[in-house]
DNA sequence: CTGCCTGGTATACAATTGTATACTGAACAG
DNA sequence: CTGTTCAGTATACAATTGTATACCAGGCAG
């Protein structure tokens, strides 16, 4: 089921109030901006939205929280450190939390590094890079990974299969590949975000 | 001047507050958590807070707003639509939001483009990434603006002045810079996402 | 000692707020 | 006509909330 008309323009009102001023709305706002004259009335089209899995409601002074794809049309991910070719990823001892582009994120859980070094540049992947990586184990041939050499050293490449060895390219000409026989997938690179 | 330590826990809990609950805490909710037992207490502390520009208060029940690089979920930018060397701007007909890791955004309102073409390519900006725009009329030399000729073509280029012109210079060595005398800069270029 | 500032407390108060109860009128099925 | 549901109104009330006034203890310069 869905919202209806009414419905849908105090639920627009929340959202919007929220993104403005920073904080929810209270009931007789919303009865306002709605057209209500009774806060009774606009506190049944809150507990409507609510049952309908949109917002969520604690009983405090504009105690409303919005759900889903609404709140966020992006997702907070945990930044886990730093990844440099070569080198181990160095663990931020801090979790802290980044607000990413929801259309950057996949359906797998996934975390943020950021890139030291160049030796993705001819991918357009740049020291201080973010990178959004996804969590797998497997990835497809020319996908750029998250490979853990050695179980010890972390690495950012491009993954290519050979006959009996496996090949991570870097994307600059300076560097040559490595071989190994078997690796580790971290995961896979979903999107990127930069800072000028 | 910066956070002493007290300041500082009390806005770590109302950001904390903020990101778990979906809207701001009450004056005394403060206090119970940093420990004071006075409202008037909490009350000053937050007075002091934005004072310094963290926060931005409403004599409202929790009206708190976080402020600046603050507000981790992200912040909501208005995605405008597409941007290529050359042509103009095609606005998004439909007004659609998309959230941005708050650090790629400045304090001025700023705005989400989508490149096309390849013009900028040796800046490792690429066809299909999202551009995120502040809104200015200036900028440095060297700066990557969107910039609008004759009033009606926008385009994404390196600024440079010269002795009595201006050179809007693409990455990429295959197309020419653009010499114009005077243009209209809309805004620089603060961040970028680019999904995989 | 005096005065002043800082950081905190205690308490009061009006305004706002969420919720609940009782009611009105219109649409509508039988 | 009768009863029922739906959408909204009017109003009441206790709890919460932001703000303000008055106060206190300690540090510290003179």
């Amino acid at each position: 089921m869905s919202l209806n008309d009414k419905q849908q323009v105090v639920f627009d009102y929340v959202q919007g109030y929220i993104n403005e001023k920073g904080f929810p709305p209270s009931v007789r706002e919303v009865c306002r901006a709605a057209g209500f004259t009774s806060p009774r009335t606009g506190q049944k089209y809150l507990e409507a939205l609510e049952a309908q899995g949109y917002i969520q409601r604690e009983n405090r002074p504009r105690g409303i929280k919005l759900l889903g794809g609404a709140a966020s049309k992006g997702m907070l991910l945990p930044f886990l450190g730093y990844i440099a070719a070569g080198a181990p990823i160095e663990v931020c001892e801090q979790r802290e939390e980044i607000a990413i582009p929801a259309t950057l994120v996949g359906r797998k859980p996934c975390y943020v590094l950021q890139v030291k070094g160049n030796s993705m540049i001819e991918d357009h992947i740049l020291n201080g890079d973010f990178i959004v990586v996804e969590r797998c184990d497997t990835a497809d041939d020319g996908e750029v990974v998250v490979a853990l050499i050695d179980r010890s050293a972390a690495t950012l490449k491009r993954l290519y299969r050979e006959k009996d060895r496996v090949r991570l390219e870097p994307a600059n000409s300076t560097m040559k590949p490595i071989y190994v026989k078997d690796i580790a997938i971290q995961g896979k690179v979903r999107g990127l975000f930069r800072k000028f």
